[in-house]
DNA sequence: GTTGAGCGTT
């Protein structure tokens, strides 16, 4: 079991910082992510956060999904491991 | 507004 969360559902104004902030209330933040457009820059909308144990991600998930942040509910799930891993995602 | 990048040896 990963410890990466995935959040999605986020508003736009919500950043690194604010993940980290929020999850660090149930558990330890070993990282947190938002993922934007590298062509705009603008937030897509979502993020991953990645706790210090599987249980703290856990507990992550039941406390912080549908929860309402930045005027959104965000979805807080376990996050699957990027399309593509390794370079071009293909050998 | 829902699962991350980049085209290379980090």
């Amino acid at each position: 079991m990963g410890r990466k969360l995935y959040v999605g559902n986020l508003s736009y104004g919500v950043t690194e910082n604010d993940l980290q902030t929020l999850f660090a209330e149930h558990g330890t933040v070993d990282s947190a992510t938002v993922i934007s457009d590298r062509g705009t820059g603008q937030s897509k909308g979502f993020g991953f956060v990645e706790m210090g144990s599987n249980a703290e991600a856990e507990a992550a998930i039941a406390a912080l999904d549908g929860r309402e942040v930045g005027g959104r509910a965000i979805r807080v799930n376990e996050a699957k491991p990027r399309a593509g891993s390794g370079r071009g995602g293909r050998w």
